[in-house]
DNA sequence: CAGCATCCAAACAGATACTG
DNA sequence: CAGTATCTGTTTGGATGCTG
């Protein structure tokens, strides 16, 4: 019987998960990976990475414009932490007014792919999710308390 | 000349982007993606994931005790999140004591390959990233202000 | 055993005012 | 323009005590 691509998946999964599992809990949780997932799913970090990914080169008010409804600040620290974690790097010329410029390192896109895919799962899911939220919720209205999740 | 499966990703990266930044920003914030993105990179999410995933089947306390530092109500609140997701599946038996086994749905082992890829990533990286920080921290110490960021 | 309810401390994030 | 500093409301998560 031939072996599927999924079957060779499932089989480096178990392998995989041995190997995250024996280093995720690692020296009382100052493993650096949760650290660096972190990065994956942070609103405002993926929404930067998208639109500089997008735009290649951007000064601070530009990336502040695109992203909708981030404060100067969140901008702030989030691109500090991203150029902190090799993510992005920060040009400075020294004109006035001042410039800066924004982009991706070559990690960061790198990571750029990774969250891509992520959102592509999360799209290609994302009806069997709501349709599972649904179902779950009215199940529980039935029950008595609805309100137990947005 | 031949064309690689990098040059293929990268090609395709810039049409995924477009995809998603014409998706992400719709209807003021209540896009979905966000809060799927958001169940990739919660800490107790992905170890419940991970664990359920190398187990099979596990018991409330069984998973208690194998997620090192979870408290009673955040096991509990993540499990009801992962329920109503889809992603873990909750079978009750009628007995005394009570009985409650809890395990990964298809849909909730399609995201569990998502993560592995993510934690793989962070993995292979992890080293890069230390080192972008190690010397963000030293040039900030240098200039003054050395604990912006832990 | 498998939880729910409540209280409280800490981290997070928005709004505002100010600066080189 | 590109931030910093501060104040404050909100969210998060741990600790504890109680139930079927």
């Amino acid at each position: 019987m031939n072996r599927t691509i999924i079957d060779y998946q499932e089989d480096r999964l178990e392998e995989k998960l041995q190997k995250i599992l024996g280093n995720v809990d690692v020296a009382g949780g100052t493993c650096p990976i949760r650290h660096i997932l972190a990065r994956f799913s942070d609103k405002w970090s993926t929404l930067s990475i998208f639109h500089l990914g997008d735009a290649g080169t951007l000064r601070f008010n530009e990336l502040k414009k695109r992203i909708d409804g981030i404060s100067q600040r969140m901008l702030t620290v989030t691109l500090r932490t991203l150029e902190r974690d090799g993510l992005v790097s920060r040009q400075v010329y020294a004109e006035i007014p001042p410039r800066v410029e924004y982009q991706l390192t070559d990690l960061g896109r790198s990571l750029l792919v990774q969250i891509i895919n992520m959102g592509e799962w999360a799209s290609n899911n994302s009806n069997q999710i709501i349709e599972a939220r649904t179902r779950f919720d009215t199940r529980e209205g039935k029950a008595g308390n609805s309100v137990l999740l947005d």
